[in-house]
RNA sequence: GCCACCGUAGCUCAGCUGGUAGAGCACACCCUUGGUAAGGGUGAGGUCACGGGUUCGAGUCCCGUCGGUGGCUCCA
């Protein structure tokens, strides 16, 4: 006789089992019919669930008492839409087979086999949306059924259908012993699908959803399985917040970089330059060398050194380094010298074995650097090292070419050629933990800066069962150990994988959160025993012996590529004041102020101020509109009276109104405090803190 | 790489089922000399991504190439 232990921690007793459905309607009539279903003992299951024993239950309902919305209530929705949609799909589409159909982090996807003699389009959309609403309005009840193994894999194999076969087997090799079954309605009549659940009562619960997209994807994954098609939607319990969600998606794409880069004039892209390979335009090269300039000053008062290397070594450097042949398919193909292949033509070697050859890299020739570090490695061969040197800390913004996947290219989050904020620092075992702390202490300068305060970090340790990786287990444990001590100093969230180390040693990388919520992938720290071990490195120890020093990789932002790009969503493409293209644009008035407008931007370009005018015939109000497109952070409006008084009228980006005058001088010293000082201390600080709105 | 979608002026886009190219912004010039989020006029600007095909005729239909966008497991 079932003691039901409910949230708030009173007890209902019941003197038979007793479905969930019953359980909330006996707590009142409101949460019944926000009820979509129900956690026993923290599992989630469906609303009719029968409860037979003593257990910890909590109703799950779109939005908890304090509003907030239950993940698990999201869950629910999104996965039984997953369902309706792909009965909708279907109906429509006979032929159609079902594959796999969760939910996922920004609403759910119903893979699909689709004969390719017609493929789903966009098109469709409208047509499964509306089936979908009616099976909505139908308001039919998901009904669970289950069968044993052995009779669900019966049923399974008369339908014929090999992607649920699949499924099943799956299910089974994780120990379930029956198979559940989940119908869109009456047993036998209503649409069904093999689904290990839960869902939310019925099709009505649905108060809001949208097919998104259409993607393909590969079965398991697995690029060489079957091609799927893949259906986007998104659910919700009201239809609020669906429209949120759009306005959420709008405003994203508003923020996006590619958009606001072109918009904005900081980068291109050209055909005939190739893909993934980017344009820093005069405006986006601003913004890359104040950072950069930033990093390095940081850089050197950590006491790293910096060095340059060259864009290309040989083939054999990077045999060495092992990083040819190893990532060949992720390298552009070797520069080869034509006399060689023709001398090798003449000796009779064939098409086939020449080509052959070149990929196995056993024709001499150059790489286009897919990594810096064996020129690193080289700078720290090229003169002998003590122990009393270490640690040697080599930096440099080293541009890297790497051949990513067609479909994997996209703005400056994924490119093809690449400027890393890269380092290496050859060290001591010993020297580790400190190195690495340091290591973090400057990316925590650097985005605490830069307004990034929600990030996480992610430790890679090796997996113990695994034997791919080199280095001595003892010296291994020390170093995650190391990683995890440092990681710790930050702050931050930190998560340790198991298995995701690389395979010489233990990483830490950045995962930061952009104001929009957006998780992007930055840089890293990686404890390296193997390439000092393939280069034979050395150092002469206090023992007069020599011994092999330690590296640690990082390139704490990744790329300066990425870096912008996510910089460029951050701040929506209002940089602030010291990272701004253009951080000044001077409006005269008329043509009448036009002359002291240039005296004003001489004195401003005298301080290094980056300052332009706008000379032009329009209107006041027409050169704010512009200035403000374009997000410049101050605006001088000139006349005649500001003449006068050797002053400027002051506009500040995203301050809709005429903050006042400003003697000239002020202004210049003001801006140039702002500049110096990345924004610790603004103009508007300084002078018009009251005006702030 | 694979799948879907997209590619028209520098930018954002319109162009009905095939009949020979259009707007706004930006740009140039002219009028206006205006004090805080777009005054007015005139003009220049296109091999409709590229190549081929179907057709009397292709921006539009078909095939290919190039480029872009969304995606390619978070275990039924």
């Amino acid at each position: 006789m079932p003691r039901i232990t409910l949230p708030d921690g009173s007890v209902r007793q019941y003197d038979r089992p007793v479905t969930a459905a019953r359980l909330a309607a006996d707590i009142g009539p409101r949460l019944a019919a926000a009820a979509l279903g129900v956690r026993i003992n923290g599992e989630l299951r469906d609303l009719n669930t029968l409860i037979q024993e003593d257990a910890q239950a909590s109703i799950v309902t779109p939005t908890d008492r304090s509003g907030a919305t239950d993940p698990d209530a999201v869950y629910l929705l999104r996965h039984s839409c997953a369902h309706i949609m792909a009965e909708a799909i279907q109906a429509l589409r006979p032929g159609v087979q079902l594959v796999y159909g969760p939910p996922v982090d920004n609403g759910f996807f119903y893979d699909l086999s689709v004969p390719h003699e017609r493929p789903l389009s966009t098109d469709d959309f409208e047509e499964i949306e509306k089936r979908m609403a009616a099976i909505v309005t139908q308001d039919r009840p998901f009904t669970r059924y289950e069968m044993p193994v052995k009779e669900g894999l019966e049923k399974l194999r008369a339908e014929g259908s090999k992607y649920k076969i699949d499924n099943a087997d799956r299910a089974i090799a994780q120990g379930a012993d029956r198979l559940s079954f989940y119908v869109t309605g009456e047993p036998g009549k209503d649409w069904e699908d093999l689904c290990r659940g839960p869902h939310v009562p019925s099709t009505g619960r649905i108060a809001a959803f949208k097919v998104m997209s259409l993607a393909s994807s590969f079965w398991h994954g697995d690029a060489t399985s079957d091609r799927l098609t893949r259906v986007y939607g998104i659910a919700f319990a009201t239809p609020k917040e669906l429209a949120e969600h759009r306005r959420m998606l709008a405003e994203s794409r508003k923020r996006d970089h590619r958009r606001l880069g072109r918009q904005l004039e900081l980068f291109a892209f050209d055909e005939d330059v190739g893909p993934g390979l980017v344009l820093w335009t005069p405006a986006g090269a601003v913004i890359r060398r104040e950072l950069e300039e930033f990093i390095r000053g940081e850089l050197l008062r950590q006491g790293y050194q910096m060095v340059y290397t060259p864009h290309i070594g040989k083939l054999s450097l990077f045999k060495t380094s092992g990083h040819y042949p190893y990532y060949r398919d992720k390298q552009y193909p070797p520069i080869v010298d034509a006399d060689q292949i023709q001398s090798l033509a003449r000796q009779g070697v064939s098409c086939a074995e020449l080509a052959d050859r070149l990929q196995q890299g056993d024709i001499d020739g150059y790489l286009l650097k897919p990594m810096n570090c064996p020129h690193h490695v080289k700078i720290y061969a090229s003169r002998h090292h003590s122990y009393r040197d270490l640690p040697v800390r080599l930096a440099e913004f080293g541009t890297v070419y790497r051949w990513e996947q067609s479909g994997e290219i996209g703005g400056l989050t994924r490119v093809r050629g690449l400027t890393q904020d890269d380092a290496h620092l050859f060290c001591t075992e010993d020297q580790i933990p400190a190195e690495l702390k340091a290591c973090l202490a400057l990316v925590k300068i650097i985005f605490t800066t830069l307004g990034l305060t929600d990030y996480r970090v992610r430790i890679g340790l090796r997996d113990p069962a695994s034997e791919k990786y080199v280095g001595d287990a003892g010296l291994w444990k020390k170093a995650e150990q190391a990683c995890r001590e440092a990681a710790r100093s930050l702050d931050v969230r930190v998560d340790e994988e198991p298995g995701e180390a690389a395979f010489y040693g233990p990483k830490i990388d950045f995962m930061i959160n952009d104001v929009i919520g957006r998780e992007w992938q930055l840089g890293t720290i990686q404890v390296d025993y193997s390439l000092p071990e393939r280069f034979d490195l050395t150092y002469t120890g206090p023992d007069n012996q020599p011994h092999r020093p330690v590296m640690i990789h990082r390139a704490p932002f990744g790329s300066m590529e990425r870096f912008v790009g996510m910089l460029i969503e951050h701040f929506a493409g209002a940089f602030p004041t010291w990272l701004a293209p253009e951080q000044v644009r001077v409006l005269p008035i008329s043509d009448k102020s036009t002359g002291y407008a240039r005296s004003v931007l001489a004195t401003l370009h005298d301080r290094q101020i980056r300052a332009t005018m706008d000379d032009g015939h329009s209107r006041i109000q027409a050169k704010i509109k512009v200035a403000a497109d374009w997000k410049i952070p101050y605006m001088l409006v000139v006349g005649p009276s500001d003449q006068q008084a050797t002053a400027v009228s002051v506009r500040a980006r995203g301050i809709q109104q005429n903050l006042g005058s400003l003697e000239l001088g002020a202004f210049a010293e003001s801006i140039t405090a702002e500049i110096t000082s990345r924004g610790r201390a603004t103009v508007i600080s300084e002078h018009f803190a009251a005006a702030k709105i």
